[in-house]
DNA sequence: AATCGATTTTTGACTCATCAAACTTCTGAT
DNA sequence: ATCAGAAGTTTGATGAGTCAAAAATCGATT
């Protein structure tokens, strides 16, 4: 099989985040959620999935949806370590913020060779996790997958470290960091309000802040280390 | 005028190039040497410069050859810019081999934002040359351009800073580099013998090198800086 | 000046990735 | 059980970039 052209990287990334997404474990993708991750439209989606289908990276199951083959999970897990030892690079040595990190590398993890991401991921210490708390696949595709609570679902009034932000989105990031909410840091939800849709949460030394449920949901938790 | 797709930049960066090769200041490259230069059949050479040219990046003059425009330098100046600046960031922060940075900065080229290249920029301390000695244009596209001589025409027996080396080949590269002929080094050729089609030249410190007079004409070298 | 050979251009075809729009299948509500 | 609407698929077309091979042009030598 030739190389990936990085069309095909990204709908293997695509579907492979998706089926991360779900939380049964059927883990078909439906089309129309591939197509609006990938903004093109379901037709575009339905073609592309019946060559990767035919390349034995995705079991394609019509008017059901797609899943990732054995293949396509190592090369899909691949891409992402590429993506995320990018943005860590990009943060660490590079300098870049945390919020402008994220386009960048996905353009840059299409072009840079084996060698490259090796080199970094030496640099860098062979990292867990890039600067979202996304856990990095070692180069054998594996990769960690903690299951953390989020700020909806864990206890009131308990100190919890922030381990993951699931959202790359630009402005949502830059918000963040304004915030202080970064990864890494310990934080306690003071209180929730289902009428006002939004949980109030306080990092020590700030102010407490509002975030809205939906928003909230994208902040991933973990029990504080054990302290000493 | 929509972003230049990467084979756009391609086609310019290898016209710049080829301009710059050009001794006279014709200027015009011919279609067969720039379908050379990319890989690519005569017949696909001209029919992509055709489209260039209706862009306005190019002058375009059938059975005759090519010329960028005013606009078409610029942009190819700022491809180099980016390639020169990433392969210079692979070597001195990265730590990847001189010889080895060239293919990948020619992908990278074209995957990095202005935002990482300027980033890059600065860190490296708005350096005038890559790792090849190549000088690196600025942001608007300017670049000094000083006349080196070659190994063939400096003077014998005079010690001289290898200034620049113009061939990006990985074995020829790994060869100057085992051989410490790397740009800032102070060589002198010791002789020059057409029969034997070689020139001999020695480093400090090192034995003497039998070099091709092709290989030779392809690094350039100064005269010594003012000793003090 | 006529021609041969090299260079260049043209033509027709192909692949990849995409869209628009017509068509098909599935599903949930009655 | 049907059927309307949502979801998915098919079809036909497009644009970018490429090649192979036929045709045109140029230019150097006689």
């Amino acid at each position: 099989m030739a190389l990936p052209s990085s069309t095909v990287e990204n709908y293997l990334k695509a579907i492979y985040q998706a089926e991360m997404a779900e939380e049964d474990d059927t883990r078909l993708v439906p089309m129309g959620r591939l197509a609006s991750a990938l903004h093109v439209v379901p037709g575009t989606a339905t073609t592309m999935v019946k060559t990767l289908a035919d390349s034995g990276l995705v079991r394609y199951e019509p008017y059901a949806g797609v899943r990732l083959t054995a293949a396509g999970q190592k090369l899909a897990a691949l891409v992402l370590r590429r993506h995320r030892l990018m943005e860590l690079f990009l943060v660490e040595v590079v300098g870049m913020s945390w919020a402008e990190v994220h386009d960048e590398a996905e353009r840059l993890e299409h072009a840079a060779s084996d060698r490259l991401i090796d080199r970094i991921d030496e640099m860098l210490g062979r990292p867990a996790v890039d600067p979202h708390g996304d856990p990095i696949p070692d180069q054998d595709g594996a990769m960690a997958t903690p299951r953390y609570q989020t700020l909806l679902t864990c206890p009131i009034d308990t100190a919890v470290v922030l381990a993951r932000v699931t959202d790359q989105d630009t402005a949502f990031l830059r918000f963040l960091e304004q915030s202080h909410l970064t990864p890494g840091k310990t934080i306690r939800v003071e209180s929730r309000d289902a009428a006002a849709d939004h949980v109030l949460v306080r990092g020590a030394g700030d102010r407490s802040i509002a975030i809205g449920m939906r928003a909230a949901a994208k902040l991933l938790v973990a029990p504080p280390p054990p302290s000493g």
